[in-house]
DNA sequence: GTAAAAGCCGAAGGATGATTCATATATCAC
DNA sequence: GTGATATATGAATCATCCTTCGGCTTTTAC
């Protein structure tokens, strides 16, 4: 699989029916659970095309490769997750730091799991692609967010608020992806609906106190 | 890339004489700088043998297929990470709570950071490869020694030590991939120096302090 | 009803790249 | 020095799988 210049890497066109807006979500669907069932290395167009119970030729009505496809699957994912943590972060603009912790956790875990296992295997694609400008895309916005959260906080206040932010995110993010990714078990789950609110808070309310040298 | 029995990721034979012994040192970081310059969808067997100045097979000599090479690397990267956090865990068994959570921090930074950036193209491996038993395996000897080491702290304790533990691995695993992987900037080795720390221990407090509900 | 547009099909072409093996060279034991 | 063993070579083989394209079917617009 040839690495490809980021804007090669967008749909070919547009579903005009309703027919094919219905075949391009099956694909995406397809996607998933071949990466899921097969793993990465084995997802081959052929074998998305049958899953998703269309020809191969049909796929590349829409995608003119198969990066473009995953691609465009992570994509969307991406974009739902940020867009959750986004509505969180303006939600809790100008709550107590406990309270805006609690609630950016629970955001992010609720659209987390909301996802699984899908959001999972999605992990591995990242790694396949050429997705560093995509990530970085939706890390800035997530940054941005929650930088005007914990500025908004009343009852802290940050030395390096950009630290701070930059710190969070990784412990938000990188916490649950290792929580989830060698096994999804309930206890995990548990684990991280309990754990992950109490290290955030436990965190900040430090941070806060001076803690950024 | 077929996935293949575990038994089968074995290396094909081990060097007798020294000249081989240089041969397979070569392969082990061709593999790495192939993954760092090309990533592992354009890690070919081909390329390898290129950068390590031998033929490819020699390489199939050591290795019984390419999958068995990348197995191998991430093998031994992972090991020497794990004897580091076992190292410190016991270092600091006895310690307080405080100490035993900067000194586990600091080893698996120095440990992370001594391999940059090689250690950051191996994260895809994991991903492409089946490695799950490998992973298994090298989690549960990261927790059985951070388990031992909390369970040791004279002033602290918890009441659910598994799920603390648990927590702290994947705190300090996630977090630090989170903070370098999509950019290994200074400002990131700045952050993961004095946040992780942080995090870590106001954690571990708060765990402490009857958390765990 | 019908022509144009949109959607769909899947066999065939072609490229890539993993793996083998017959052969050649280097090292070791004596 | 010599046979035995270990190591190295890389062209040829073989399998996989991405992608195309000419022709077919369905939908839409009038």
């Amino acid at each position: 699989m040839p690495v490809v210049p980021t804007d090669a890497l967008k749909p070919r066109k547009s579903p005009r029916q309703t027919r094919s807006t219905a075949t391009v979500t099956a694909i995406h669907e397809a996607t998933i659970q071949v990466l899921l069932s097969d793993g990465i290395a084995r997802l081959t167009t052929t074998r998305v095309a049958q899953r998703a119970g269309v020809s191969v030729g049909t796929m590349y009505q829409y995608f003119p490769h198969k990066q473009a496809l995953l691609y465009a699957v992570l994509d969307q994912y991406l974009d739902e997750v940020v867009v959750a943590i986004e509505e969180a972060c303006a939600r809790y603009k100008g709550a107590r730091l406990c309270d805006m912790s609690d609630g950016l956790v629970r955001a992010y875990l609720d659209a987390k799991l909301r996802y699984l296992p899908g959001s999972l295997a999605l992990y591995t694609v990242a790694a396949d692609l050429d997705t560093a400008s995509l990530i970085s895309d939706v890390l800035q916005r997530t940054d941005r967010a929650i930088e005007r959260l914990l500025a908004s906080a009343p009852d802290a206040g940050f030395a390096d608020i950009a630290t701070v932010t930059f710190a969070v995110r990784a412990l938000l993010v990188g916490t649950v992806r290792a929580g989830l990714e060698n096994d999804a078990s309930p206890a995990a789950l548990v684990m991280l609906r309990t754990q992950v609110p109490l290290m955030c808070r436990a965190y900040l309310v430090a941070a806060s106190r001076g803690g950024v040298a």
